[in-house]
DNA sequence: TACTACTATATAGTTACACTGAGTAGACGA
DNA sequence: TCGTCTACTCAGTGTAACTATATAGTAGTA
């Protein structure tokens, strides 16, 4: 659809992982569907998996892996109080921002 | 105010730069005193500074440098057509992830 | 004179994040 | 057997904001 959203996703993207982490234990391949869904057609699974990598890093979510009978196993996550912590002040801080671009856009 | 906006502001940042010479030529420090008025108050001269290398560089502005009562000469920036048009394309952006933003906060 | 502060620009180096591209592997139907 | 969908991993790349520092003009004041 429109093109390159590359910079403009920058901090948004793993905001948007951790609010789908959050209404229940999701994995990789799921979030990456949801988030086409969405409309971020463009998000592959190597973005959604490094960023995966980056919040267990961080100790933001819990993992455990579970069969699939679909294909392989499946790694699920779950936020635990810290990542319910982040994606608070994510959401603080996107609606920060996004007042402040409609002031500016509304020619404040 | 809020911590840090650093990665949220990417792809952002430009866009409020552009948007703000598309008002009226202007330069670079007072660019940054405009940004830290409409509540981006982190944002330092050193940063808007490489913005606008970048911008002109891409050949999306013109510059004249005019002398002023108040210190050192100043370069002045204005939009071209080619910074319009990328000027356009940065609020069609912002509407899109702005929108989906919106409707994966409303639960969708 | 020296200092402080405000105005004004420039730039080399750092960091963080999304993205690319490639590989591995299980399940299943044609 | 081949292709397709499911599912994860990871090394390397590019870009943009930020840090830190340098330079310099103007002007008040101690």
């Amino acid at each position: 659809m429109l093109e390159n959203l590359t910079e403009m996703l920058k901090g948004v993207l793993e905001g948007c992982v951790l609010e789908l982490i959050s209404r229940g234990e999701t994995y990789g391949y799921e979030i990456t569907r949801r988030l086409n869904a969405l409309g971020f057609s463009d998000v592959v699974e190597g973005t959604v998996y490094t960023i995966l990598v980056r919040l267990e890093k961080n100790r933001l979510v819990d993992t455990e892996k579970k069969p699939s009978d679909m294909g392989p196993p499946r790694k699920f996550f779950v936020l635990n109080d810290a990542g319910r912590e982040k994606l608070r002040m994510f959401w603080e801080k996107w609606a920060f921002i996004s007042s402040k671009m409609n002031e500016l856009k509304e020619r404040k």
